[in-house]
RNA sequence: GGUCCUGUGGCCGAGUGGCUAGGCAGAGCUCUGCAAAAGCUUCUACAGCGGUUCGAAUCCGCUCGGGACCUCCA
């Protein structure tokens, strides 16, 4: 069974074939570093990372470019052009590349926290001008740009004419109709630079205030929003690549100019496939800027947002949003961080269970549970290969966790289930959860100096209730809860500790 | 106004016309010195109204609610 995903562009779910076989080429937009990350921005980073570790595991050749935008964006249109970034900077006294770098470090080391890969490349819209000047260059000369005032437009009106002749007209990927756009736009103001209101900026003029700027053929100033992404994607990826990933809001305009750019220099599609995740909300609103509902990351993880009743693990981030799919919309709240963050302690405890059983078993005494047991696990494969379906993959992974823990615990023979298909859950388990999801435990539980202290205390205790001594035993217990270890007495004597937040 | 998505049990969430998804929470039981953990059992669903069909959470229509985008957005 090959893998399909759901293309934006066709808006169907597509059997994915690499344009060059045993290779992928995938762009996904990174952040904009002028602020710290919040929940809503860990979902495509957390969504592409399982895209990319999935088509390793499949044994493809990936190439995985993630940008960083540390400049050139506008404010808002209908305002006085001026660059976000070195607004904040004048604002907190600090120069616009200290304060790009501080983001980009805050935004690593949250990616790291959500044991998210590394991207192939992480190319910067500061390090690429002069791709993105000559790519504009381009766009002048074959007359779908023009200048006016020392900044450059893209005229969307004349690329539609001409492209939707040729099946590619300009809001392809976001069903929007160009029409129906020019006569429901909100009115602006200083638009009297564009021919058009749906034009776009390449290049906008550098006002004397703006910090950030570079030469150019127009005068100084800095790139427009969106030929970022198209210069560096062709430099990486060439000028037709596979997939290209962000979240859905940037499907229009941001993807849609992309293409409109490409096309017009490379005179075709630049991707393949456009796979769009969804939003992440927040009382059933979109966590944004604009809505002023963000829980930045490291209020996250450190609890200190007033909304947040407790801190989450990022590993509690990354299970609760594998646990909807990638295209459904997925609401946050205390309640449903909290459930997260019990099942996936619950669906670890099993994982660990399962590495501790054997394998020796040659064939299994209950065939009925070991053909469900069998039926489950190849599922995961189907569940994934249809469009990702993560959500699928962890349920199919709880139904397994009452049978490992049964057989680990006694309740079920040991030998109901064939040691060889005990070996295919430990693989699997293993393959998903670990390799392809990026999970990983919360807590180290192998740190050795805690692990002998907590030995002594489990020795200790072991004597007092062979004693007969439940005051001290309890006491050891009790007060180790309190400390927020858990001891666990299992049936044959042995007892395991584990951590709770 | 335009384009599109969506409405599932206390909460989250998956659902390919027929076969109880799953998680968290609740209840009961087993095991246990007592617990915890684990296992077993169990209660609440498909917004409303029509239609198609032998059969609809799923397809179609209407109504109502929620949301996204329409040039800052992940």
């Amino acid at each position: 069974m090959s893998l399909k995903v759901y293309n934006s562009l066709t808006r169907q779910k597509e059997v994915f074939t690499p344009i060059i076989e045993g290779h992928v080429g995938m762009y996904v937009c990174g952040p904009t570093v002028s602020g710290e990350s919040h929940l809503g921005h860990a979902r495509p980073f957390i969504t592409f990372d399982v895209v990319y570790r999935y088509l390793m595991h499949l044994g493809y050749k990936v190439r995985y470019v993630r940008n960083i935008t540390d400049a050139g964006h506008f404010e808002e249109e209908g305002r006085e052009a001026e660059d976000k970034i070195s607004k904040k900077a004048a604002v907190e006294r600090l120069e616009p590349m200290e304060l790009v770098q501080k983001y980009t470090n805050l935004y690593h080391w949250a990616m790291a926290q959500f044991n998210n890969l590394p991207p192939s490349i992480e190319p910067t819209a500061t390090g690429h001008i002069v791709e993105q000047i000559e790519m504009i260059k381009k766009i002048i000369e074959d007359g779908y740009a023009y200048e006016a005032n020392g900044s450059v437009y893209f005229d969307v009106e004349k690329y539609h004419r001409d492209y939707s002749a040729k099946g590619m007209p300009y809001g392809m990927l976001s069903g929007r109709n160009l029409d129906e756009q020019l006569d429901t736009t909100r009115e602006l103001d200083n638009q009297e630079e564009k021919r058009n209101k749906s034009d776009f900026a390449l290049w906008k003029n550098a006002p004397p205030e703006h910090i950030m700027r570079w030469a150019s053929p127009w005068g100084e100033g800095f790139p427009g929003w969106h030929i970022e992404c198209s210069a560096m994607s062709t430099k990486y990826l060439g000028e037709e690549f596979d997939i290209h990933g962000g979240g859905m809001d940037l499907q229009f305009p941001h993807h849609e100019c992309e293409i409109a750019q490409s096309t017009v220099c490379n005179h075709k599609t630049p991707a393949r496939y456009w796979l769009h995740n969804n939003m992440i909300t927040i009382n059933g609103k979109k966590m944004g800027k604009s809505y002023n509902n963000v829980i930045k990351l490291s209020e996250l993880f450190a609890g200190t947002h007033p909304i947040l009743e407790q801190p989450y693990h990022p590993m509690t981030i990354r299970f609760f949003i594998l646990q909807s799919h990638y295209r459904s919309t997925l609401d946050f709240s205390n309640e449903a961080l909290q459930s997260a963050e019990k099942g996936m302690k619950r669906l670890w405890e099993a994982y660990e269970n399962l590495q501790k059983l054997s394998t020796d078993n040659a064939s299994a005494a209950d065939t009925a549970l070991d053909q469900k047991v069998q039926q489950l696990l190849a599922e995961l494969y189907e569940f994934m290969n249809d469009d990702l379906n993560t959500a699928k993959v962890l349920a199919n992974l709880f139904e397994l966790a009452p049978i490992i823990n049964s057989i680990r615990h006694g309740q079920t023979a040991a030998n109901a289930v064939a040691g060889s298909t005990i070996a295919k859950m430990q693989q699997y388990f293993h393959l998903f959860l670990e390799e392809i999801f990026g999970l990983k435990a919360e807590q180290a539980n192998d740190d050795n100096k805690l692990g002998g202290v907590l030995q002594l205390l489990i020795d200790i205790r072991k004597d007092a209730k062979s004693r007969k001594d439940y005051v001290t035993s309890d006491k050891i217990r009790n007060e180790l809860a309190t400390l927020g270890i858990q001891l666990k007495d299992e049936k044959d004597g042995s007892v395991s500790w584990s951590i709770n937040n």
